[in-house]
DNA sequence: CCTCTTCTCGTCACCCCGACCCTAACCCGG
DNA sequence: CCGGGTTAGGGTCGGGGTGACGAGAAGAGG
């Protein structure tokens, strides 16, 4: 399973390389960031500074290197174009996208990776980076995103809404010690609805790996009530049995 | 969102084609194509003929035409490799695979693609085609697989899996008509272990949407028992709640 | 002190599910 | 014809999860 190519033969191939003996393709990703903030679930956006699609907003992302992974191509544009850290975010593949009148330049497949990431207090843009902004997913006209990035962030929203029902993983979205009210208001963000505060605080009390209690007992409040406890992310990896959204029967 | 690309300008961008302007990238198609063969999940390999990889068995699959949608692409190749027809079958992208190292002859990106099929009685091979075989997935030898379809294999298998606790999928795996011991054997042969099969039919039955029953009453047992009712696909898209698998507490 | 807030525990009814019994309906051999 | 094999499928019972909601705990502020 190990290759025997090298970076050499890579430079003979592309000096032999006849663009009719294969179609050329170009291979793209694209980062559907989600993250909560002020009680939204938003996305980050950029604002294109080239052909095509000047001026319209797009999901951030870029050109894949030669020998480079392809989710290391999106944590480099997430890093790099957002400022977010690997390690504080959850990465995973949400897909390609690859009808061939996507891009009007040539034939491009993107495969979009979807990130959560809390709502860090800095802001956002990396270094060389155009105009940047959260927008929450409501807000969001779907006919100024630039190529099919609608169609992509619609399938990232969609897919974090199930994450939620059967994964912990919106303990992603949140710091990393927590509430178990700042957990609710991400359900409630992502799945746009109020969640009952007691029921809830039994389901992820009572799933074992969901939430570890940290000795510090309490915080203060924003706005008064009784200080809540402060949790840590467990390890599980999977809510069975699931947290179903009230409103999909 | 419209592209104004056309036949002869990708022509024209062929001709002015630079492979050292962006890296050239070939983009495949793989299928893991599914069935239920007498009580065993099984998976179509084709046994390759050419280099890379000669005489291993793989995944069907190929390269995409230039103006070749990427779904479009994953069914031409089921069909014509294979013999399943799209609307018989169920058809999801599972997702893509670009490790560099994947093909030793180039970068390849290969976007993977799941379907579940009924077990068709007539020899499945198409026209064009090597040495095919269903093998039941227990039976793969994982480090005989070519490029890196042990991991596709295993992504798909386990894509299917979680799929029948929250779908009613399974009804892909059989035919246009079937009795609840048909799609409690599927359900037994992807999973994986024996169900009850009383609860099974109450929860089956008691899903609006996932059955419905044709008139016809009964057809006739191989091996004795009471005739069973037949069915046909329901129009639900989903199981709320879900249907959980036994060993996954 | 009272009142507001939010947190957290408790209660109750209902539904779903696993385990299990029993009958229905067919085939076959005696 | 009849008894014994098969599978199909309805019913019962108890336990756990969940929605609806009451009520006390613990803070801030008047």
């Amino acid at each position: 399973m190990t290759a025997d190519r090298t970076e050499s033969s890579q430079e003979a191939f592309l000096a032999s390389y006849d663009p009719h003996a294969f179609p050329p393709f170009a291979v793209t990703v694209d980062v559907v960031l989600l993250t909560v903030r002020e009680h939204e679930l938003s996305v980050l956006l950029v604002e294109r500074d080239t052909h095509p699609f000047r001026g319209r907003l797009a999901l951030p992302g870029g050109f894949v290197q030669p020998d480079e992974d392809l989710e290391s191509a999106a944590v480099r544009r997430l890093e790099r174009e957002t400022g977010v850290r690997r390690s504080t975010a959850h990465v995973e593949q949400l897909g390609a996208f690859g009808d061939p009148a996507r891009d009007p330049r040539m034939r491009v497949v993107s495969v979009a990776y979807l990130v959560f990431a809390p709502d860090l207090p800095a802001p956002v843009p990396g270094a060389r980076t155009r105009s940047v902004a959260w927008v929450p997913v409501g807000d969001v006209d779907p006919a100024t995103l630039a190529f099919d990035h609608e169609q992509v962030l619609g399938a990232g929203v969609e897919r974090a809404r199930a994450k939620l029902e059967y994964t912990p993983l919106a303990a992603a979205f949140v710091g990393d010690t927590f509430t178990v009210a700042d957990l609710r208001r991400v359900y409630e963000a992502v799945w746009g609805g109020a969640l009952d505060p007691r029921n809830f605080h039994r389901k992820v009390t009572g799933t074992p790996g969901f939430l570890l209690p940290v000795g510090r007992p309490a915080p203060v409040g924003p706005e008064g009530g009784r200080p809540a406890a402060l949790f840590r992310r467990g390890d599980a990896t999977s809510l069975r049995p699931a947290m179903l959204r009230p409103g999909s029967a």
